[in-house]
DNA sequence: GGTCCAACATTTTTT
DNA sequence: ATGTTGGACC
């Protein structure tokens, strides 16, 4: 394909952006404007024109993102070598290459959310702190907050004044020092480090820049001050910086994101190039209007110009249910009539504001035999069997990661106990070993008579794993640790088929990995931190032919044409937790507008008039946002409770009274329940098809219950009196 | 040292 | 409601 032919099918702006050759360049790119394609045609056309794919870096947000521009650049004929990756993982290859001028090594372990509460409660008790006055989970959130301005424990700590906070400047410090013990990092370590190293390495940071001549990042707007130094530090020499995004899809400011880096880049760079792209491809006028019209509600933004060609839609549709259960039942049948009027269930995306809701919508869906997916990668990972496997694995490839191997040591149970462990520990340090060295001079150990057998067969099986680990391919270190390790025997004892079935994928992922590299170029170290950066989103594939679950946050970047957009209530879109100021709200409203635009034709906003919640159900109001809604273009909706009663839905079948049954029951009446015991009638409200009743029980405090399923007999008030 | 039960909190969003 | 951690007990 030459050069000119790029070209073809782009409008002049999306061509400016394509052709603009040296220098920065700042795209700035509403919804559905076609930015993925002028980001993959600009680097297939610098590769034609001016450079060589490898001299090409593209960062996106999502590993998903990132093979998707691969692929469709190698489509476009331009030969493999250009990178395409995430921040993340980009930093990490960084400092695998640089590791000693990075002042890290090479098999470092990255340390996720629950690696770091370990290490986080560990520095707490060195510090002589209690979890109780340091949550784990809000320092780790101060702490990465920190990191991700780039505020080391030096500089955090001259900045605070008041107890509370210089406590946190410790836990800084003591933190950081039980990662560097056991070499491991934290997610926000790989960008600190990656930013240091190009900060403080003049060379490191020139042939960096000489490999990587133009550089594209995108969602540029998401990006905190540690990316941003990394992106400037790669882009200083030559100023090929090409950055894309859209300040009104700004939605990650609570991790750090900095939306000046975005406003501000005319200035950080006087000669940038700006080109805007603002026709929309994606969407009808009504459910870009609508859009619009939430979006200009925001008062610190850049004005822009959205609109598009596109022909005449339906109405977007904002609906209020009942209830959870109802709101579920609705989009179920919406999608049943899409797919009966020739849609297909790919087509279709849910998406809410917190992944608890995932859960209603999943009922009614599976109630619905309707196939669905949820953008939930991670999850996977989570598992305790998986968590398992992957210890072994990490402690081979880092033998320093304690956390890992105080995991597996007696995983499955092979009577190595907690004062063994803390004996081997003591030791191992004092020794200057590594744990699994100081096995061998068990003798020399203090108090471990009875555990050293099991110790030093321990110890071997783990000599022959990292043998297996530096011999054979991942498949067959992962085949080593589920039979060898005791793992799998453990399973079986116990009938855990779903254990056995996960480990089995695993297995799978392992062998893909393993095909997927060139010639002994994977490693084990590789993998895991391959699978320590997954997202949520890695996880959807659009062939699947099923319905699309995600949080709001996930969803950006994607299209879909049918897009329901469930829980919009006041407390939760906008969350209650991001209403202490304009700021947040902003934020809030902009997330309702990533949501929105990526719907192509139809989008249905849902919202319920009671909400369960953490099996309580509670009173809810419509968001704020609806209002900002147009009154054209918008269809309202009531679904009553009447409306949708289906005497064939099983789920009705079980309802053991009706609520005629309690039209009898008055407040301050005795009522027994089977768990909770004899307790009092605080108030009782019809709601929908069910009868909800608060109740005060002497030793469980007030509850909210559902009568039809609470079984609750009435008490004779003289039966106790 | 291992097992079983109970209190506990929970993530709002994520690499 | 649900899943996890810590404590009591065998």
């Amino acid at each position: 394909m030459k050069a000119e032919a790029l070209l073809r099918e782009l409008t002049d702006a999306q061509r400016q952006a394509v052709t603009h050759g040296d220098g920065p360049l700042l795209v700035l790119a509403g919804p559905g404007s076609g930015k993925t394609r002028v980001i993959t045609h600009r680097a297939a056309y610098l590769a034609k024109t001016v450079t060589e794919p490898w001299h090409i870096l593209a960062i996106t947000f999502t590993n998903k993102a990132a093979n998707e521009m691969a692929e469709r650049v190698i489509q476009l004929q331009i030969g493999r070598g250009m990178t395409c990756c995430t921040f993340h993982s980009f930093c990490a290859r960084l400092l695998r290459a640089y590791a000693e001028r990075a002042g890290v090594r090479p098999n470092f372990s990255i340390y996720d959310t629950s690696d770091q509460t370990s290490a986080m409660k560990e520095a707490i008790r060195r510090c002589d702190l209690s979890t109780d006055n340091f949550p784990p989970g809000r320092a780790l959130a101060t702490i990465s907050r920190a990191k991700n301005d780039m505020i080391l424990p030096e500089q955090f700590a001259a900045t605070v004044k008041d107890w509370q906070k210089k406590r946190l400047a410790t836990l800084y410090e003591e933190y950081n020092q039980v990662l560097i013990e056991q070499n491991a990092l934290d997610f926000d370590d790989l960008l600190v480090k990656t930013a240091l190293l190009l900060g403080n390495d003049p060379e490191v940071r020139d042939e960096l820049a000489e490999r990587y001549r133009y550089i594209l990042v995108d969602e540029y707007q998401d990006t905190n001050h540690a990316q941003y130094l990394i992106a400037r530090g790669l882009g200083l020499k030559y100023e090929n910086l090409c950055v894309t995004g859209d300040p009104d899809q700004s939605i990650y400011g609570w991790r750090g994101a900095n939306l000046n880096n975005i406003l501000q880049f005319e200035e950080d760079f006087p000669n940038a190039v700006v080109v805007r792209l603002e026709q929309n491809y994606r969407s009808t006028p009504q459910i870009l209007a609508a859009a619009d019209a939430v979006i200009t509600h925001n008062r610190k933004r850049k004005k822009k110009t959205l609109f598009t060609h596109n022909p005449d839609g339906s109405s977007i549709r904002v609906v209020e249910c009942e209830d959870n259960q109802s709101e579920g039942e609705y989009i179920a049948r919406q999608i049943r009539e899409h797919v009966e009027q020739g849609g297909i269930y790919g087509d279709v995306a849910v998406f809410y504001r917190v992944n608890a809701m995932s859960r209603s919508i999943e009922n009614a869906l599976r109630s619905a035999h309707i196939p669905y997916q949820i953008a939930r990668g991670v999850e996977f990972y989570n598992r305790k069997e998986i968590r398992d496997i992957l210890a072994y694995a990490r402690v081979t490839a880092n033998p320093l990661d304690r956390i890992s191997l105080q995991r597996i040591i007696n995983t499955p149970a092979r009577g190595i106990g907690k004062t063994t462990v803390d004996r081997l520990f003591t030791h191992a340090e004092a020794a200057g070993k590594t744990p699994l060295e100081a096995i061998s001079d068990l003798d020399k150990i203090t108090g471990i008579t009875r555990a050293a057998g099991a110790l030093r067969s321990f110890a071997q099986m783990m000599i022959d794993l990292a043998t297996t680990a530096r011999k054979g391919t991942v498949q067959d270190v992962v085949e080593f640790i589920v039979q060898r390790s005791g793992l799998l025997a453990m399973w079986s004892g116990a009938h855990d088929d779903d254990a056995i079935d996960n480990a089995n994928e695993l297995i799978n992922a392992a062998a893909e990995y393993d095909r997927q590299q060139s010639e002994g170029s994977g490693s084990l170290e590789e993998w895991l931190q391959q699978i320590s950066l997954v997202s949520d989103v890695d996880a959807i594939d659009e062939q699947t032919g099923a319905v699309t679950l995600m949080t709001l946050h996930a969803a950006k970047g994607l299209e879909f044409d049918t897009v329901f957009l469930t829980g919009v209530e006041d407390g939760l879109l906008p969350h209650q937790r991001s209403q202490e100021n304009d700021a947040e709200i902003e934020e809030e409203r902009r997330l309702f507008f990533v949501g929105m635009t990526r719907a192509k034709r139809s989008l249905t906003i849902t919202s319920t008039r009671w909400r369960d919640f953490r099996g309580m159900s509670n009173r809810t109001s419509p968001s704020p946002f609806l209002y900002e809604l147009p009154d054209e273009g918008v269809e309202r909706i009531t679904v009553d409770a009447e409306d949708e009663f289906d005497y064939d839905d099983k789920d009705e079948d079980d309802l053991s009274a009706k609520a005629e049954d309690y039209l009898s029951w008055r407040r301050g009446q005795l009522v027994r329940h089977p768990s909770f015991g004899v307790g009092r009638l605080l108030w009782i409200k019809p709601q929908g098809r069910r009868t909800h009743a608060g109740v005060h029980f002497a030793a469980y405090g007030e509850k909210t219950l559902v009568l039809e399923y609470a079984h609750l007999e009435p008490i004779e008030n003289d039966e106790w009196e």
